[in-house]
DNA sequence: CTTGGCACTCGTCACCTGTGAGTGCCAAGT
DNA sequence: ACTTGGCACTCACAGGTGACGAGTGCCAAG
């Protein structure tokens, strides 16, 4: 009973925060909700949730704001779902629908979820590791320099050049293709390393420092580019706090301009199906500490292939942030699944 | 004479600014810069300039700031050129050598150019309209779902999947494979249309529905995609002016997430070889009024084959931005020389 | 054409003050 | 045992004032 209104309370504050971006006082708090209490007894609780450390004041006789435990409580216990709006849903699918490949359904998808939750948007590539591959091939752009390309099941498609310093032999080039292709089409990049080892013993000994350059090229796609592709979009949002809001924009964008931060924040996303939230200081970046993360992997079927998910201030609407994000990640899953 | 040293006043003004960011006085001016006269000689000096457009004061009784127009004119006859030290050129050297395919180059560009300038930097991928067709390749993913691969001489891969309701013969798709082999490949993309007009001419006719739908997705192909991407790079410079400074961020960034204006922006870059400047209202959107362009192209030979430059703040140094892009765009050109 | 002098403008800063939102605490009420 | 009204207290913020000073334009003399 007690303990009940108190996180009543705490979900107002929240709310209330949320929408106003102000510090929310007790008399404003009974007013626009209607627990039916007097100030007064809003204080206790207050000083009960600020003593346990779920909300604070900027300064003294302020307003109380959530602290970054507030919102986790909030997330954790407080927050009904917010269910997307059937338009939403059907402008998802609409928008969806139209993209022609991989790349295109990447760009929208980032560009969709920037839209519908005014945050920035990230949407990690389909990672390698949990991918296979369709088709190996390998053309000479010049005598003595080769492209490798690499199709996946998902649609993502990887190149590499190689250079040598001799022209390489056409006929040798046909021989390597074809048992690149036999031996790895179709195999889960996972098992790529074991699949070309001792590949280049079927080859004649003044062949084989080609071959294993080859090889290695392809070793190196498994092993370096694993996840290496998120896009972004919506970093215009970030600027939508007039002026000094609670959030410095400056380290965000240049916490969202390193790749290796994009990939830990969209790798981290545990369990699948599941929403992951990552508020204020438990992200594991200093400039991230005035933000919020939201995240949730999508696949094809059952299997998570990557992550996507929305970057912003820890006042962000988390019901309908996480709504998004759930919703575009099932659609992504869906386009996938048809492909 | 008296002309002369009106200039000198206005190439004072602009460099004193771009260092401050405050507005400059005549007072001022006279100590830092040793023109031998008095500031009252200087007032009259700005008050003929200012009658001409090409410095303003932001209000009564305070120093002047220069005008878009003034920024013109000091770009065009009073700037000298600023050469980059030696550790820079090395360090353009070493960091663009290690890049292994074009898209490490691109990305490497990006990062560089945003670095030395502390600007936001542009790079576009090379152009397909001025590039040729080195390999073209289809693959099937599943027998409904092909995938067609553009090489292009730049070491640019395109890619653009294509559905069918039917699953497709496969020596039907390896015969399309190797006429469009043997009657694309070495053709400027600008010849794409001619050369595969009639293309479905050689096919019996139970299969030319199939071969023109991959014709179409070739045309579409070199249609559509033509100039597309478009790397960004040091958007976080932007946020770098202390609160509030001439440069409200938030349109910028937004008129920065369009890849039409970012390919507008670098499209435009006439004359190859020149550094291209365009300043405040120069630019063709209303989001950049308050920002500067500099743009070069870059190329194979003699070849433009597309551009790279950097956005920043009206008082931006030029004869260092300028320089900057221009000697990457060199580089960035010598690489792909090299190939 | 240049220069020193001078009056004038006006933004900035420091300081002050009143106001009001918001708090914590306490004693009385249920 | 909780709730409530009352009350004193704190403190950010807005508005007003005045000193200051940077900078200007103009003018008369050099």
């Amino acid at each position: 009973m007690l303990e009940e209104r108190r996180l009543a309370v705490l979900r107002a504050i929240v709310e209330d925060y949320v929408s106003t971006h102000e510090p929310v006082g007790s008399k404003a708090l009974v007013e626009r909700h209607n627990l039916g209490v007097s100030p007064a007894t809003i204080r206790n609780d207050m000083a009960a949730l600020e003593e346990e450390g779920f909300i604070a004041q900027p300064h003294t006789s302020a307003g109380r704001v959530p602290t970054d435990l507030g919102y986790r409580l909030f997330v954790d216990r407080l927050s009904t779902v917010k269910p997307l709006s059937p338009p939403e849903r059907r402008a998802i699918h609409r928008f969806l629908d139209e993209a022609v490949d991989l790349d295109d359904v990447m760009s929208r998808t980032v560009r969709l979820l920037a839209q519908i939750t005014r945050q920035v948007a990230l949407v990690q590539y389909p990672s390698l590791t949990r991918s296979s591959i369709r088709h190996i091939d390998l053309v000479a752009l010049t005598p003595s320099r080769l492209i490798l390309i690499i199709i996946v099941d998902t649609g993502r498609v990887e190149q590499r050049v190689i250079e040598f310093t001799e022209p390489v032999n056409e006929q040798l080039l046909a021989d390597v293709r074809a048992r690149l292709v036999a031996s790895l089409s179709g195999q889960p990049f996972a098992s790529v390393p074991d699949a070309v080892e001792e590949f280049d013993t079927a080859f004649e000994p003044v062949d084989r420092p080609t071959v294993s350059a080859i090889v290695t090229a392809v070793l190196e796609c498994a092993r370096e580019r694993t996840d290496e592709r998120v896009v972004l979009g919506g970093t215009a949002h970030l600027a939508r706090y007039g002026e000094a809001f609670p959030i410095a924009i400056q380290p965000v964008l240049e916490a969202l301009e390193e790749q290796v931060v994009l990939l830990r924040l969209l790798g981290e996303s545990t369990n699948p199906a599941a929403v992951t939230v990552r508020i204020g200081h438990e992200n594991p970046f200093e400039g991230l500490a005035a933000t919020s993360v939201v995240t949730a992997t999508y696949g094809r079927g059952d299997q998570p292939v990557a992550s996507l998910g929305v970057v912003g201030p820890t006042h962000m609407d988390y019901p309908g942030n996480i709504a998004a994000v759930q919703a575009v990640a099932r659609y992504v899953s869906r386009i996938l699944d048809e492909q």
